[in-house]
DNA sequence: AGCGATGTTCGCCG
DNA sequence: TCGGCGAACATCGC
């Protein structure tokens, strides 16, 4: 699932669901997903709470005191918090069995998400070089950022470096909102289209959080629903494109996102 | 049945 | 050091 709307909004189910209970057992069905020893796990989780949340771009911190446990979600993460009553659901990774009749279950499907624990937040952000929150950033640390840089503004955007939390299908949403070609060289921005392009990011993403990163129904005049081959540009019907970069697949429409801006 | 996939990381090269 | 590329990671669904 996750870019920053998906993990946003498991955040929310977190706080809601799982804060407060005390943590009595946690099940390892698989090791891989660990960065750190299960022992290390269980020294850092067993008997605290779960006490409160943080997102920072795609990861999701929680706050057990004195530690945090980081949960990335790779492509195919998810939360589920579930009766124990019930069976855990399909590919959970990790059980964590609070003392009450439920169960959280860390989900990752193909094996690309990672739990971690870290001493504090600001020591994860820096070791993991991590930009600014995409999502909370302010106007002029942005256009700090976007100065900083050289790269063409599609890799900038999937380098977490850069800015954290936006990924592959938002930032070809976003360039497309702003009539950026995703070949452009960010530092070419001039500051209207900076501050037009800030504008973009923080409705695209707040969109997204509000459709909890469901991207299935998402309104004809986005490029989103028409991010595959032979699809036209819900504004000037023009074919999109379908291009390779770092190799991944971004779609742009190539009259509305010229080169030059 | 092979290919592609909302992510990260590492090594290589310019 | 930065930027771009390609591969690797793991596995399921289309």
């Amino acid at each position: 699932m996750p870019e920053l709307p998906e993990v946003e909004t498991f955040k929310r189910y977190l706080d809601k669901t799982s804060l407060k209970q005390l943590i009595k057992k946690i099940i390892v069905t698989d090791h891989r997903i660990l960065k750190i020893d299960e022992s290390f796990l269980k020294e850092s989780l067993l008997g605290k709470k779960f006490e409160s949340s943080i997102r920072h771009g795609k990861y999701l911190l929680v706050f057990l005191n004195p530690r945090y446990l980081v949960m990335h979600f790779g492509m195919t993460g998810d939360l589920e918090y579930y009766n124990k009553k019930d069976d855990p659901p399909k590919y959970s990774k990790v059980i964590f069995q609070f003392n009450t009749d439920f169960n959280l279950a860390y989900i990752s499907t193909r094996m690309f998400g990672k739990l971690d624990i870290v001493d504090s937040i600001e020591e994860f952000i820096k070791n993991k070089k991590l930009g600014l929150d995409a999502y909370k950033m302010g106007f002029e640390d942005f256009k700090g950022a976007v100065e900083k840089r050289t790269a063409i503004i599609k890799n900038a955007f999937l380098n977490q470096s850069f800015i954290a939390g936006v990924g592959n299908i938002y930032s070809d949403e976003i360039l497309f909102r702003s009539k950026i070609h995703p070949k452009t060289k960010i530092n070419s921005l001039h500051e209207g289209k900076i501050k037009e392009l800030f504008t973009n990011i923080k409705d695209v993403l707040k969109f997204g959080i509000e459709k909890q990163g469901d991207l299935s129904t998402y309104p004809n005049q986005f490029l989103i629903p028409h991010r595959k081959l032979e699809e036209r540009c819900p504004a000037c019907n023009t074919e999109i494109t379908r291009f390779e970069i770092g190799g991944r697949h971004g779609f742009f429409c190539p009259k509305c996102q010229k080169e030059e801006n």
